[in-house]
Order: structure tokens, then sequence, then C-alpha cells
DNA sequence: CCTTCATTTCTGTTTTAACAAAAATTTATC
DNA sequence: GATAAATTTTTGTTAAAACAGAAATGAAGG
């Protein structure tokens, strides 16, 4: 990916705003990717990053701020994002029967099995996004990405 | 920044995935804090965006497509974009004459003195955000970002 | 208990983005 | 030159995100 070729410049920039262009442009191009190899589920992605977490709790349900906390993406609301999983049978939800504020939130066995069919393709769209690199290269990239 | 801290997971992921949920939590921060600091002069990091390209377009007016072209998130609709710019005295738009479905636009005067500002600005939270690199790792990181 | 305050979720509103199709103009072809 | 095709921008509609405030419940202090 060439930063300059992409957004159609020959000036040169800082470092440092080039830094940040280019992982807006990879972030870009992740989203993109992704996105697409889940529209077939008709999930998004955040739907997508909230069905994993839920998975992760293994049985054990969630409530709103949990999920929230996780997130990879933080948004103000998760109401929305859970009434849409609820709309296409992959979550239950009910209200808390210890604390009547907190909601349960639980994948339903259809939530785990698409989840795992849309586990494949975004491991495979993951694995071509990345397919440039080595291990050691990933590594590597991770202990700096570690810096910000 | 500590990944797996930061959305609050115990799990090993694999490699792949880490290192795109990474950028994706990078890419967050640089638009919270960049978005953050354009604030105050009322306009989101596209319409920042937009008039750096205008300015380096040097007195010569860029029609839409070359905007979307060179934009580093491209959108569909630059139109109404535009529309906020000039609503805020920032370009002139007028239809291009020697072809008619094309449009020039052109930073004012005054966008080019709200631009510098902003430019302060924006270059000092890009250096915090990037604070904790060598000019060297900063390099490696592009060399390594390159790749995708 | 009653009042106040804190927590958690929900709702309303406004912005922004995504998608598709329409309108205006130019270019090409017959 | 008329008609069809292509290009560029605009508009309409729907979906998603951001922001703020309301509602419901629980906890604490008098």
């Amino acid at each position: 990916m060439n930063v300059e070729e992409i957004i159609k410049t020959t000036k040169k920039m800082p470092l440092e705003t080039r830094t940040l262009i280019h992982i807006t442009l990879i972030h870009n191009k992740i989203y993109e990717h992704v996105g697409n190899a889940l529209k077939p589920f008709e999930v998004s992605l955040q739907q997508f990053n909230v069905l994993r977490i839920l998975r992760g709790q293994k049985g054990k349900p969630a409530n709103l701020s949990t999920l929230n906390e996780r997130m990879v993406t933080k948004m103000s609301n998760t109401t929305r994002l859970v009434d849409k999983l609820l709309a296409k049978g992959y979550v239950d939800r009910c209200v808390c029967p210890s604390n009547r504020r907190k909601v349960e939130i639980l994948i339903t066995e259809s939530g785990s099995q698409a989840l795992t069919q849309m586990d494949k393709v975004v491991a495979e769209t993951e694995n071509e996004i990345v397919q440039h690199f080595s291990k050691q290269e990933l590594e590597q990239l991770n202990l700096l990405l570690d810096k910000f």
C-alpha cells in the first residue's frame, strides 16, 4: 500500500502525518473487506463483534455496560445494536432479576451457529489482508503498534 | 496501548486478528483526538482533509471527482461535504465554464486562514499521538505498514 | 420511610455515511 | 444533427453514529 499513490499526492508530508494517514487507510481497507465478508450474513462489524463477546461469556449473560466495555469501537447506543441482533434471533435479552436496572444478554444457538460461519469468512479475509507479512513481521508490527 | 486490556479480554487471539484490532483501536484514537482538536473550528476531519487538498491545488480549482480521488476516506457524497464548507465561507464553488457538468471548488482567503490555525493544533495532536516513537521507529513502522 | 444521589438503560434528535437513482451535460456514432 | 452512451454532480432515502437527556431502579443518609 503506497500512501502517496492512494491519496494522489506528490508532496512530502511529515513522517508523523504520513503514519497516521497510513493507519487510517489501512483501517478503511480492513473495514471494507471484513464488512463485505459479513454482508451475506446481514450483520455489521459491530454486531459481529458483539456476538463474539457474547460467545466469550460461555453461557454467562452479559449486560450492556459489559458489552460496551469490551467492544473494539465504543458506541453510545448499544441498546439499538442489540435490538438488531434480537430481531435476527441471534441473541436473547431479559431484565436481570437481581438488579432490574440491568439487562442480561445471551447468544442463542442460532446466533452461535451463524457466528461459526462468520468466523470462517472473517478469518479468511483477515489472512488475505495480512498476506504479505511473515509471522515475524507481524510480531514486529504488533510491538511497534503497542507504542501508540 | 495494550489491546487485551482495552477490550478487556484474557483470551489469546490469532496474531492476524490482534493486528487488525490493534489498527482499529489506533484509528479510533486518532479519529477521536484529531476530531477533538478540530472541534473548536467546527469542522470534521473530512472537511479539514478537503481544505488541505484545496490548498494543495495552489489556486487551481478542484472539481468533486478530484477531491474524492484524493480524500483519505472516500465517500459517496462529497457534494454535501462541500456544502458545509461553503456555508462556513471556507470555499467558493462555481460551475466549470469549459465543462458545465463539472464544478470548480476553491479555498477562500478565510478558509486558508482558518486552515493555518487548524494545522497548528492538528500537528500538535499528531505529535502527541506518536510521542512514544523515535524517528527511526516511525520509519520502521511505515515500512511495515507499506506491506498492507 | 422519604429524599437525594448514583447507576444503568432507553429514547429522541441531529449528523454523518452508504446506497441508489435522477438530472445535466458532453462525447461518440450513425 | 439526432440518438445513444458516458461522465459528473446532485438528490432522495435509508441506515448508522454521536450526543444529550429522560426513565427506571437501586443505594445511602437522615
